[in-house]
DNA sequence: AACAAAGTAGACCACTCTGTCTACCACCTC
DNA sequence: GAGGTGGTAGACAGAGTGGTCTACTTTGTT
């Protein structure tokens, strides 16, 4: 990958993802990133595919940080604490390798290309598949039965998902640590 | 309000819903509402004017469509019943007075303004502080104490979110279901 | 009947949008 | 040394943007 490529993409996220892909200008990702235009345009056929590369990029960054905070964790119920401790970490910059919290890229991207069948959408939807597999492998360490971890999974991903919306809508900062009072108390209640 | 002012924002707001702000311009919106551009500019100062004209419209119906489905209900665990099987219709368009499902246009309209202090941000995080008001109502019926109220109140704007944005993200028609066990559990075991 | 308010159609303005293109430069690799 | 690849600067095209304006019509109230 040139690094030329890799430069733009950076640039495009870091502005698609502060202020939404329709209100970011080609030219504004050209100021930004200091690339001419043709450059863009040998790299990238249109801005939707540039809209793309970015959103594999953050799916590859994203996965990559959160994995790292999970298998940091012993397993058991300190990997869902362990969950919710990096989602506070994020929605109060205190990470590194996340840009500052302005919500989740996928949820805004989706909101801007609804139709669920256009392919920006199904990238989003991915993401978010890929986010609760990842979930998921944390849910098997507790020991339950294969019902049991769907269900649990299916919950953590609720509240993660929640939690995420409230930080960014309401501004509530607090919103992971709610999120993980309620995630304890499930898999407390539930085998 | 002048029928022809309650015309354009109802045309506005179903474009904006579907597609987007930035994605929808001021001359689709006056083809689909067959309003006169001098028209549109006599009632609203500008776009930014409409779609706060919007967002105030869309709250005082989600909020009354809500309130209406809370009433029905009998006080107590019930009401937490109807508020996710409020969400359930809502997702599954089984509701009328609302148009069909396409996320929640407070979400996505705090997507496409990010920055917090921007009004249209600000009047997004109103209407979910009006929303979580009538849950909270809805708790006290369950005979908590004060500290309980507003902590499953908490949960259940949480579990509320989480669902909207999974069944739009990923398409998830029976996200409410989910959110509604949850709840109840946490309800169960709570008192 | 008079008059103001609310409406219509659409030309027009200045600007921005994505995307193309020319002309040229700096590297590598064969 | 030749030639392909990746790069720069920026003019340009064609469509679209939000918003203004003129000239005229409809409607409701006094």
């Amino acid at each position: 990958m040139s690094a030329k490529r890799l430069h733009l993409i950076s640039s495009a996220f870091k502005l698609f993802y502060q202020k939404g892909i329709h209100a970011v200008g080609i030219n504004e990702i050209l100021l930004e990133s200091g690339v001419a235009k043709k450059t863009l345009y040998h790299h990238f056929d249109s801005k939707e595919a540039l809209v793309a590369a970015t959103l594999e990029y953050r799916d590859q960054s994203f996965i990559r940080w959160l994995k790292e905070r999970l298998d940091d964790a012993a397993p058991g119920s300190a990997k869902i604490e362990a969950l919710f401790d990096a989602l506070d970490d994020w929605f109060n910059n205190r990470t590194k390798g996340l840009l500052p919290f302005h919500g989740c890229f996928f949820i805004k991207v989706s909101g801007e290309f609804g139709d669920a069948s256009h392919p920006l959408h199904r990238q989003c939807s991915q993401h978010k598949q890929n986010v609760a597999e990842l979930i998921e492998k944390q849910v098997q360490t507790l020991g339950l039965d294969t019902a049991q971890i769907e269900t649990i999974t299916d919950a953590l991903c609720l509240l993660k998902e929640g939690a995420i919306t409230q930080a960014h809508v309401q501004g509530d900062r607090n919103a992971a640590v709610k999120a993980k009072t309620i995630a304890l108390q499930l898999i407390k209640a539930d085998p």
